[in-house]
RNA sequence: GUCCCUGUAGCUCAGUUGGACAGAGCGGCUGCCUUCUAAGCAGCAUGUCGCGCGUUCGAGUCGCGCCAGGGACGCCA
């Protein structure tokens, strides 16, 4: 594809020096997939925007530039279409050589260099461990976790990051709770905190505690006990937290602590130069972050009156570690639709402490809704009126919940219905992708029983039509790759995977693969062996199982 | 009141950054298993792309204004 827009910028150059038309400034070359497979692999309605410019009539252009065009190897024909499109059809030679190179790659192949090594962070999750991940968090840690891999294998040093909050007013709020809890335990009849966290896991865990360690904690300052008790429980937590996204086969490199930023002077170092900077402001005995200079609507508390740093003010000095300690060249962090509000609020801190909020990008997930047929069940945490992402994945297993996160974009809210999830268990589209992959390994396994040995396969022989859209499709996933890392819009995989499995049932439909014809039989298994690559690649990418036999 | 997201087939959703006749899955209806997995294949039906203006050779896509649903506007996180 760039090859394409490399020499129609070419041919563009060319015609303006010899003055077939005038130079004008060169519009943005776009190469795209026709829809209509009539229209060739590759389009572009370059002719119609130079049309603009230079009065010309667009199929003059379109003639002049398919002239100029130097000839390619991928390519084997060039037709001008009204009202005024360069249409370009791929060899066939080159669409089978391609099979021998797919499988010269592997499991590498689609690998591209598009992010040329940038060190890359991607923060994700970062649900305080306040409480068990719910089915919303599900959705963040998939579409995370699947970005992470496709931004790897496009070229870019990713470290996957989890942000502990581990401090605050919502911390210590927990911590109360669970002690009420805890005295619940020993029979004492006490109140839980009116902003405290009301979810019965709370009391399975004050008995657990209570189980393990006794009265203990009951016997200490209450202060102490709070505090004690507190940090056991949000490491149990945390550790389930990390449990359920391991089940989902979403992982970390780094867990962050937001206590660590208070330690290791960050916080400090932060707020100093935003002061040095002239962002601090204090009034009504706070200290305030001057958004307003930066066009925001209203001023933000960084240190509240009773001398406690707010959430804002941490996220600050993270950001400040992110950015100019850990000098990472691009942020992204992926946040509930509840965190819209902080999305320019950091935009304008990150500006403020002298980068360029380019780096920093913001995916938002909206919100998901969580039914059982007609029954809307409400995420409420504080309630503990909520689904759990472990119940879902009792019901659910991980790869269609993977599958079902990721097919929509995150901008839309969606609808989870466990009964229909369930119920869809067989005509599923994730089973449709993989039953693709168990087929493919079914021929290659009847293969290996009948010791053909296909590695001087043929690829020529290919030039049926199944087996050449078959191709046609499966050279697209690099592009599919290119598209997900730079859009950071996931959600192009899982759609690419049925359109995938749709060709490779379609195919297996017509061309028998291993038949008495030995040449030809050799020539399909390699192919089939290709399409394994690229549809486990496509499935791994979506952090997915590619299973040998369903 | 201000800001953000969404509105496309009966349902759930895509639509490659403005292109060629608007797509998929599910559901519905027809056919297809003596040969590598029928969790499959081939085909049929279904649309005022929320509404109205505008920009453009060309709009589901861009701009403005409405309507509807969801979310955010804390010295919560």
């Amino acid at each position: 594809m760039q090859k394409l827009v490399q020499s129609l910028k070419q041919a563009v150059v060319q015609a303006q020096q010899t003055g077939i038309f005038v130079s004008t400034t060169l519009p943005e070359i776009v190469v795209e997939h026709p829809q209509n497979p009539e229209h060739g692999d590759y389009a572009s309605n370059l002719p119609l925007k130079l049309s603009r410019a230079t009065g010309i009539a667009p199929l003059v252009i379109a003639q002049r530039l398919v002239e100029l065009m130097p000839s390619m190897a991928e390519v084997d024909e060039v037709t001008v279409a009204p009202p005024g499109f360069i249409n370009f059809t791929l060899r066939n030679d080159w669409l089978t050589e391609q099979v021998e190179l797919i499988i010269s790659k592997g499991a590498s192949y689609s690998d591209i260099n598009l992010g040329k090594g940038k060190r890359t962070q991607l923060e994700f999750v970062s649900v305080n461990p306040t409480g068990p991940l719910h089915i919303g968090h599900g959705r963040g840690a998939v579409i995370g976790s699947t970005l992470a891999k496709v931004l790897v294998a496009a070229g870019y040093s990713v470290a996957r990051e989890y942000y502990i909050n581990d401090t605050g007013s919502q911390i210590n709020a927990f911590k109360r709770s669970l002690y009420a809890r805890y005295q619940q335990c020993l029979g004492t009849a006490v109140e839980l905190p009116t902003n405290g966290y009301f979810g019965n896991y709370l009391v399975d865990l004050a008995k657990e505690i209570f189980r393990e360690q006794g009265d203990r904690f009951i016997k200490l300052p209450e202060e102490e006990a709070i505090q004690k008790l507190g940090e056991i429980g949000l490491n149990r937590i945390m550790e389930g937290i990390k449990r359920d996204l391991k089940l989902l086969d979403v992982n970390f490199d780094v867990w962050f602590s937001e206590q660590s930023l208070y330690r290791h002077g960050q916080y400090e170092k932060a707020m100093a130069l935003l002061r040095d900077k002239g962002y601090i402001t204090k009034k009504e005995n706070a200290v305030w972050f001057v958004s307003t200079a930066l066009g925001e609507d209203k001023d933000n508390v960084l240190v509240r009156s009773d001398g406690s740093p707010t959430y804002f003010a941490s996220d600050i000095a993270y950001h400040y570690n992110k950015f100019l300690e850990r000098q990472f060249d691009k942020v992204i962090n992926i946040w509930g639709a509840d965190h819209q509000g902080h999305v320019s609020r950091m935009r304008a801190v990150v500006s403020a402490l002298g980068i360029d909020p380019e780096r920093l990008k913001v995916i938002i997930c909206q919100l998901v809704t969580l039914r059982r047929g007609e029954e809307i069940i409400r995420v409420s945490k504080r309630s503990g009126d909520l689904i759990t992402l472990r119940e879902l994945m009792d019901e659910v297993n991980p790869d269609i919940c993977r599958f079902f996160f990721l097919s929509r974009s995150a901008d839309s809210q969606m609808d989870f219905d466990l009964e229909l999830a369930k119920k869809q268990s067989v005509d599923n589209p994730v089973y449709y992708v993989q039953y693709a992959h168990a087929r493919i390994a079914s021929i290659l396994r009847l293969a290996r029983e009948r010791e053909i040995n296909y590695e001087q396969g043929d690829v020529s022989l290919l030039t049926s039509e199944p087996e050449l859209t078959l191709i046609r499709k499966m050279v697209l996933l690099p592009e599919i790759v290119e598209t997900v890392a730079n859009t950071l819009e996931p959600h192009h995989l899982p759609y690419y995977a049925q359109d995938l499995a749709t060709v490779f049932h379609s195919f297996y439909k017509q061309c028998r693969v291993i038949s008495e014809d030995k040449a030809l039989t050799r020539a399909r298994l390699k192919l089939v062996r290709a399409a394994q690559i690229v549809l486990s690649k496509t499935l791994h990418l979506m952090g997915m199982t590619a299973p040998e036999q369903m």
